[in-house]
DNA sequence: TATTGTTATACTCTATAACTATA
DNA sequence: TATAGTTATAGAGTATAACAATA
């Protein structure tokens, strides 16, 4: 089993998870939640339906995300003029000065795993996993 | 985010989940499941806690597990006689049968995957992950 | 007819806390 | 005191099916 990929895959995933959850937004905020965000941050007005393609999960499962988000204050959705059924979505102000906070958090996160690399190793390693999927 | 490693790596989990869950038990073993019964195989008589250690997941989590297993009657737990804290868990002779035929469906699972890598490029694979998680 | 968003529902897998029985 | 297992509970993130509004 120590040798089956998805066996070492969910492995490095749960330990990515239980970092990020201990140190990133006083585990409140978890990677899903905060892809999003970004998302959101870099398309302002994006569509709920473009995010799921995006991500490549079903357009139900972004429905709950984005309440979230919205109970949270950090983003608004405005109905689309042109095609009355898409809904933008946009960060609020708080929801951009949390993204900020969020993102430092991140990326030492980030950082105490990709330490454990040299750059060529990690960029192999992206290659590899970008192969799974594509 | 595409940079991201966390993000790389749940989007690998994710294509794998849903290739294992298509194709292997009818829908009805999801990998936890299918690991626990090969550990199980492996280590007969082996007690919850061993699996939640070797794991590295609560040993709460297992308990769930291993009822769904027993359920299913592919496995029977038999309280130690030494210890009489500790339940061995064994394979059923149903368990094992459906075990020989989940591992045929999960190494062509496994085949769609490790296909795309040359064997150096795999070997390269398990390398970094496991760094990921020690 | 097709698409966007929504609701309802269910499932897997994880976690924490508190408990019992045993060592 | 410590360990093995259990129960109760909660949460994230996924899925499917059916629906309304809109195109």
């Amino acid at each position: 089993m120590p040798n089956l990929l998805g066996y070492n895959v969910r492995r490095a995933e749960i330990a990515l998870w239980r970092d990020f959850s201990r140190t990133v937004g006083e585990g409140e905020v978890r990677p899903a939640l905060f892809s999003l965000m970004i998302l959101v941050e870099a398309n302002p007005g994006v569509a709920q339906i473009d995010i799921a393609n995006q991500l490549d999960i079903d357009k139900a499962t972004i429905v709950g995300l984005v309440q979230r988000l919205q109970r949270r204050q950090c983003v608004v959705c405005r109905r689309s003029e042109v095609d009355r059924r898409r809904q933008g979505i946009f960060l609020t102000d708080r929801g951009q000065k949390e993204l900020n906070q969020l993102r430092q958090e991140m990326l030492d996160h980030e950082t105490r795993f990709t330490r454990l690399f040299s750059a060529q190793e990690l960029a192999q390693l992206f290659t590899l996993l970008r192969r799974i999927h594509p």
